[in-house]
DNA sequence: AGTGCGGCCTGTCCGC
DNA sequence: TGCGGACAGGCCGCAC
């Protein structure tokens, strides 16, 4: 389920393989992502030199001189460096070749994963266009938070999980952030002191940046450019940890209970 | 405007 | 053992 460090590790897993080669043949074998592969894809890339390999909350953008490709992975997709002509596997959609030399394939077994091509800005595309600021933004601060939750009466983990608030925080690291931070995650979020806020901020940047050192959480299916899981599984202090002692203060035990239909997890004594 | 929920998908796991 | 159903989750779009 790849969150923003499982993004950012699949990105820096491929782009030192990709950039500066040039697409020599794209296969599509499957269009029906979450909305259809640009029927042209084939024609579009064929030839062109990817200059970059960029993130932008959730998205990959490869970048090329006539355009973007915005990559997501919803929320079982991957993108791996193979041989080309390696056998394609089921879910395996679309295979990008470079210079006959490195195919990126794109595997989604549950196709929520996306595949569009821009020639505007990226920023600017509608997808992309009202997200909130990243995480390590100078902009994302508790004066911010503050000021944006005023009108916010719902739990704080469903605000720090929308994207129009701050990217990049999904449901396993929005139960560690909080954890870390003491702040329950049904506290409604105008609800939360300025304080805790900047707790937060701190959390949320150390549990990513974390996460990224460790490759990334494999719980079920995520795995890296090299086809190795994720190693922060094991740094994980509360998400997938019911019923156990809490890591933190060592008093309470860890709960779950869904928040905005999603499984929330999080330690009756030290969480308020 | 903010909130809540349905829908998109398929693999995995649980209970009967 | 086999099967059905619940569940997992990012994020859009809709209704209130």
């Amino acid at each position: 389920m790849p969150e923003l460090p499982e993004v950012e590790t699949t990105r820096r897993g491929v782009a030192p393989h990709l950039t500066g080669r040039t697409v020599s043949a794209v296969i599509v074998r499957e269009r029906r992502l979450r909305q259809p592969v640009p029927r042209d894809l084939v024609r579009i890339l064929t030839g062109q030199t990817l200059t970059a390999v960029r993130r932008r909350a959730k998205y990959l953008l490869l970048e090329f001189p006539r355009g973007t490709l915005i990559v997501h992975l919803g929320m079982s997709g991957s993108l791996r460096v193979l041989e080309p002509g390696t056998v394609a596997r089921p879910h395996d959609h679309i295979d990008i070749v470079f210079d006959a030399a490195r195919c990126l394939r794109f595997h989604d077994p549950r196709r929520f994963g996306l595949m569009l091509w821009t020639v505007d800005d990226p920023a600017t595309h509608p997808l992309l266009a009202k997200l909130g600021p990243e995480p390590w933004d100078l902009r994302f601060s508790a004066d911010y938070l503050v000021d944006l939750a005023r009108t916010r009466t719902g739990a704080v983990k469903n605000f720090l999980m929308d994207g129009h608030a701050v990217v990049g925080v999904g449901n396993i690291y929005a139960s560690e952030s909080l954890h870390r931070a003491l702040i329950h995650p049904t506290r409604p979020a105008r609800r939360v002191s300025h304080a805790r806020y900047d707790a937060l901020v701190t959390s949320v940047r150390e549990v990513l940046d974390e996460a990224i050192t460790f490759g990334g959480t494999t719980l079920r299916d995520f795995t890296r450019d090299d086809g190795e899981p994720g190693y922060f599984r094991n740094e994980l202090r509360v998400y997938d940890r019911a019923g156990q002692a809490c890591l933190q203060c060592g008093k309470g035990d860890i709960r779950t209970r869904v928040i905005g239909q999603r499984m929330s997890y999080f330690c009756v004594k030290c969480q308020r």
